[in-house]
DNA sequence: TTCTATCTGTGAATATTTTCACAGATAGAA
DNA sequence: TTCTATCTGTGAAAATATTCACAGATAGAA
């Protein structure tokens, strides 16, 4: 309790609270680490240590109570505070996140909206304000937005990353089809599908077929 | 040389296969472990480490050919072979990855498109046949189609995949907001924005802020 | 040809992560 | 209250992965 989380386990305790929140919504008051392995593939003596890491955790002969296992997971990660994000990039594919109902989105907040074609903002309708490509560093470091989608081309996306790091953005989701360069303070996740789909086959070449997904995540 | 190679590594690799056939594109013919290291955040020796687990990489004073590790990276994963791919659920996520470029998915051929409502299917141009959920089984056999990019409601996620498990699937490419259950025999990425976000703010509540993506990835 | 500067390639050392295995805690039954 | 069955919690052991550090290889200069 109370030690400092190597990585791996932070992502698998967030993958355990996103699991975690659905259980809870439909009701499931209590569960147990081998029934969390069954939805997660997460093994369940790597899930008892895991949460062995997180300050007192409350179980009993059956199991964890979703309700404090969630509580316990929100309080050490921040996700009771609500973060600002945005959106580069309004093609197809960052409609498609823009257009998502807020409840998707739950415990952030698009704050705005970016885009470099003056049409395209004007065609769309939405209750987040928008504004063009220049206007980014100022956007971000006005709204204190904290974490952004880029979903531009591949052409803009290093030069439209680079700005919202000039805004002070802390983290990128990166959708675009170009790896982003490492930035000191700037947490960058490269998303790029062809890589994933790469790596689906480079991971079958090498004979990995396992279904657990953390195996070979 | 010829050894197993371990899965933080055919990430690695993966990773630097997509950025030397970027570099390829733009004419650079050789490029030094010090150079990918900035390019892509993963350190030199590490980089080095890994390429000297594949077979007979070639080097001089001036690093690697682009050329020649591009090849060898490809013969190595299997990436010069043509897989065939289909997306199933066809909303604006499905539709844009359906509407990218061949050039986009190079590699991938994009063998079929599937969603569950027949006036949706009507309303689509494109060069890429297109069924209804029933028959995912069924084509994903006959089509030997071997991934799938699943992006449906949360509703559908675990039943869709588990039709196309029924036909055979050897990997599915996750954006449904759910994570789907393991499945022997079946690779499964689950891409899923909220939780991709709530990543990024778990990381940054526990002090990581580096730039170096793979430090935390 | 020899010297030099600059890379790579890789065993060995370290560091990290996962797995194990069992003591301890809990709750229900008798 | 005591017994029992069933979980968790966690040091210690084992397995993996990363980092180091330097020998070896290469190519250009003199």
């Amino acid at each position: 309790m109370g030690k400092n989380i190597p990585v791996p386990a932070i992502e698998r305790l967030t993958k355990l609270y996103t699991v975690i929140t659905g259980l809870k919504k439909s009701n499931k008051k209590r569960i147990s680490s081998t029934e969390l392995e069954s939805l997660t593939g997460i093994q369940a003596h790597s899930i008892r240590k895991d949460l062995s890491l997180l300050a007192s955790v409350k179980s009993s002969k059956d199991g964890y109570s979703t309700e404090s296992l969630e509580e316990l997971l929100s309080m050490t990660f921040g996700f009771e505070r609500k973060r600002k994000i945005c959106i580069a990039g309004l093609d197809m594919h960052g409609m498609a996140i823009l257009n998502n109902p807020d409840s998707a989105l739950s415990g952030f907040e698009i704050a705005a909206g970016f885009d470099s074609s003056i049409n395209r903002l004007e065609m769309i309708t939405t209750k987040v304000p928008l504004y063009l490509f220049y206007e980014i560093e100022e956007k971000v470091r006005q709204l204190e937005i904290e974490f952004a989608i880029l979903a531009v081309d591949s052409e803009s996306a290093q030069k439209t990353a680079d700005r919202l790091a000039a805004g002070g953005i802390k983290g990128i989701l990166n959708f675009s089809p170009v790896i982003l360069e490492p930035k000191q303070g700037l947490l960058i996740r490269n998303i790029y599908l062809l890589e994933e789909l790469r790596l689906l086959s480079a991971l079958l070449a090498q004979g990995f077929a396992t279904g657990n997904s953390e195996q070979y995540k």
